[in-house]
DNA sequence: GCGACAG
DNA sequence: ATCTTGTCGC
C-alpha cells in the first residue's frame, strides 16, 4: 500500500492550499548524509495516458569515475493515472506512482534528482520538493523548461548559469548544461541549498544536457524504451 | 480581462 | 507527457 490516498485526491483548490502549507516544512539548508548512491526519478505514460509509469534509477556515486556512474538498481512501477496534468499541480499526478517505485527499491539513495521543479514553483512546492518531504530525503529538481520565475539570459558556455528569481528571492538557476543547447532549470527541493544542488548536478553531467540520474530515469520512463 | 503554464 | 520519420549537424 502506498501513502495515505486522501492527500492525492484533492480538488485543485485544496491541493493548492496544501502546497502552501507543505512548503513551510521544507528545509532549505544542507542536511545530507555522506553520498554513496544517487537516484534519478521520472514519470512516463502508456495507454494514451491511462497508465502512469514511474521509473527510478539508482547510481553508485564514485568521484573517481564521475560523471560516469554505474547503475546499481532500476525500478519501474505502473499505476492507473489518477488525475490530469494541471500546471502547478504536477506532483499530485506523479508522486503516487513514484512512491510505489521507491517502495520496491532495495538500495536507498542519499540524494535524489527529479525531472521537474524543486521550489521554482508558484507556491514553492514543485514535484521535487513535494517528493523530498514524503521521502524525507534531499532532492533536487531538474526541469527541461520553465514554470515560474524570471531570469537574465544565460551564458553560452557549458557550466554557465544565472539565478532564477521570484521577485527578490532566488528560487533556482538556469544552467547551460551543454553548449548550444537549451538550458535546464535547477532548483533545490528539500534538505539542500541551490549552491550544493548545482555542484551535484554539474558533477553528474556528462556531455549530455541532463545529468546521468535523470537522463537514465528519463530513458527508463519513456515509452521508447522497449523494456518491461 | 489577458496571457502563462514543469510533465 | 504523447502522437511520429527522416534528417541536419557536430
Amino acid at each position: 500500500m502506498s501513502a495515505s490516498l486522501h492527500e492525492w485526491n484533492l480538488a485543485p483548490r485544496e491541493a493548492m492550499a496544501l502546497q502552501s502549507q507543505l512548503a513551510t516544512q521544507l528545509e532549505m539548508s544542507d542536511r545530507l548524509a555522506p553520498v554513496t548512491h544517487i537516484a534519478g526519478v521520472d514519470i512516463g505514460f502508456e495507454d494514451g495516458g491511462e497508465t502512469t509509469r514511474a521509473a527510478v534509477v539508482v547510481l553508485k556515486w564514485d568521484p573517481a569515475t564521475a560523471p560516469e556512474l554505474s547503475v546499481v538498481e532500476q525500478v519501474v512501477n505502473r499505476e492507473p493515472t489518477r488525475m490530469p496534468y494541471i500546471p502547478g499541480l504536477l506532483s499530485f499526478r506523479e508522486i503516487p506512482a513514484a512512491l510505489g517505485a521507491f517502495e520496491k527499491l532495495s538500495v536507498l539513495p542519499e540524494l535524489v534528482m527529479v525531472d521537474g521543479q524543486g521550489i521554482a514553483h508558484p507556491r514553492r512546492l514543485g514535484v521535487a520538493a513535494h517528493l523530498g518531504l514524503w521521502l524525507d530525503l534531499p532532492t533536487i529538481g531538474i526541469a527541461k523548461s520553465r514554470l515560474y520565475g524570471k531570469h537574465a539570459e544565460v551564458g553560452e558556455q557549458r557550466g554557465d548559469w544565472t539565478p532564477l528569481y521570484a521577485g527578490k528571492e532566488t528560487i533556482g538557476a538556469v544552467l547551460r548544461s551543454r553548449a548550444k543547447v537549451k538550458p535546464v532549470f535547477v532548483s533545490p527541493g528539500h534538505r539542500i541549498t541551490l549552491e550544493t544542488s548545482l555542484t551535484w548536478v554539474m558533477q553528474c553531467l556528462g556531455r549530455t544536457k541532463l545529468p546521468e540520474p535523470t537522463r537514465l530515469a528519463d530513458r527508463l520512463a519513456s515509452r521508447r524504451d522497449q523494456r518491461k
